[in-house]
DNA sequence: GCAGCATTTGCACGCGCTTGCAAAAAAGCG
DNA sequence: CGCTTTTTTGCAAGCGCGTGCAAATGCTGC
């Protein structure tokens, strides 16, 4: 569509009978211009429909107001909600949203990032996968700022948002003991992300030094049906397991109903379940299920507060945070 | 950041030994380019980490890639889901979208929209609301395309996406009475979308041509929570209903938890559900819902190719889907 | 009325890119 | 080899905007 048929300030100043500078410095803010060549510009632009081509603003001022939001998987509750906390505190500070969807593929993340540098963006938060090393110097190099979530990256130069999975998954095992659990488990997906990996390490280091064993078993992408799976190499053991604390809240989702209509255990007692993320599911009464909250809202604010700031980068780049246990009925004696 | 760090076609072209058009022709499909010059300047850009800048690109061409995808209450299943097929075709067609967040406030679409023609935006997605004329008019105006899903609007211009609610509806007092139901209910939520209306007309004019009365209850917004109301006024009454379909899946969730959890009711034995959206959750062995699934991937492929489409607008704008009964398990009899 | 100052305005340049046009180079042909 | 035809290349203009600079304007106080 090759047309040109948007109005420039060039036809806002003539209709005004002012100069274009005028047109300009009445939407910069901070310039300087009379009331009455304001009061003018303003009216012109009213009638004609005129809005600043950010665009060619952000060519000039090299700064796109364009933040990425680097993810895969986007539509699973967790995801999805921390998308939610995101777009809305970047239009919270000025700033637009540029969704990019990644998958499992090797380079995918790489893609999107280049993506995010030919549209000159500010910034991009990376919410799944790792890029590559490679990149993200690229994209630190041409002064775009990164944010990586949960990737328990140790470059220096992004800000990096993770949470203390290895301390909560700890937190559960003591959950667990004393509900009287002593056969635990542990239900992960095949992802093997860092924060997965995290919470399997902190809850078996966590059982071990109580001298518990625990069962692991890892299957598959990480969601509901996963869990189901789990739940049949899990449930089928001969000296079946009497708590298990699946990486997330889909998992655990999946276990539970796995748990419940086909062998038909009761929760919590025959079997105590914890999940991860608490996702909205998770307070739904058909689980009732025991998690940790991440506090999305708060690594939203975090992240598009750090991005916006003028300053030079402070000196650590790194935020963690401690997930809130949430007690509900899935596990006995909260 | 002012700064500007960003590698341009000039200092390619120096590096190569050839003018700077030659590196933008490189990167335009079609342009005339001699394999040696192209490959002399693609090393070039390779060595000094070079991307075309979109920005200016979206400048001179016109046509900035950038579809505008507008939205409220993104973390919902079926948002969600809708989100994740609009930007995974709107990337496979070389597109990149453009996220923004909405309220019920009034205007709010309006801003939004307005962020579209301030970012040049090719392509405008509304999934929630309904935009002044007066902005969807100056959109056009300027050449912007726009998408409208469920809105069933009328105005000629936009692409109209809807699904052929009332139909759908009608189904399902069909279902219902198959299954042995009596006494239908409808649980709205008081949102009023078209769509929800919709639905309700749909099932009470169906119910009505049978000579079955039919209850409404609206309450709320449309989630889980409101579902568990509805359930408090639906099922208190006397004459308890044995059917209902609710207007939503969330609504569904949360009606099923409610008739099951408190008021000890089996279904589908004593009570008949059925949704709307066919989310995640309704495949969930807790759930198991007969539902309508929402053609997610057909309405976003359909979407995409339209506004992708260099054509002038073809002779009508608007598209029907008719969605696809799923039968499971809480309504009998399927 | 005028010097002295602060504020406002217009001019012109440049951000990085695409593209029409005409010149230059390459290719085809008798 | 010279001529025509095609392809490739460089030049320069311009997309819509912000901004430094100098000229113009408005104010203040004498």
């Amino acid at each position: 569509m090759p047309q040109k048929p948007f109005v420039s300030a060039q036809e806002v100043a003539e209709r005004a009978g002012v100069s274009r500078s005028a047109v300009s410095r009445t939407f910069t803010p901070g310039a300087s211009v009379s009331p009455e060549t304001r009061r003018r510009v303003v009216e012109a632009a009213e009638a004609l429909g005129y809005h600043v081509n950010h665009l060619a603003r952000g060519l000039m001022r090299n700064e796109s107001g364009i933040v990425c939001l680097i993810v895969s998987e986007m539509s699973t509750p967790y995801r999805a909600n921390l998308i939610r906390a995101m777009t809305q505190q970047l239009q919270n500070a000025g700033k637009v949203a540029m969704l990019i969807n990644t998958d499992r593929s090797d380079g995918s993340v790489d893609l999107a990032l280049r993506q995010a540098i030919r549209y000159r963006a500010d910034a991009s938060i990376i919410l799944s996968g790792m890029p590559d090393r490679s990149i993200t110097q690229l994209c630190l190099k041409n002064g775009q700022r990164l944010v990586l979530i949960n990737r328990d990256d140790d470059q220096q130069g992004p800000l990096r948002i993770n949470l203390d999975d290895a301390e909560a998954a700890g937190r559960v095992v003591t959950a667990f003991v004393r509900a009287g659990c002593r056969r635990l488990a542990f239900a992960n997906s095949q992802a093997g992300t860092p924060s997965l990996m995290a919470r399997e390490h902190g809850f078996v280091g966590a059982a071990k030094a109580m001298g518990l064993p625990v069962l692991v078993e890892r299957h598959g992408p990480t969601n509901y049906e996963s869990g189901r799976v789990l739940a049949q190499r899990l449930l089928t053991l001969g000296e079946r397991p009497d708590a298990v604390f699946c990486a997330t809240d889909l998992l655990a989702c999946g276990f539970m109903d796995a748990a419940r209509h086909q062998f038909r255990l009761s929760i919590p007692d025959q079997l105590c379940v914890a999940g991860f993320d608490d996702i909205e599911q998770a307070a739904w009464s058909s689980y009732d299920l025991t998690t940790f909250a991440q506090p999305v809202d708060r690594i939203a604010r975090e992240a598009v507060a750090w991005l916006v700031n003028e300053r030079e980068e402070p000196a650590d780049h790194s935020v963690r945070f401690r997930p809130d246990l949430v007690w509900r009925s899935s596990v006995r004696g909260g």
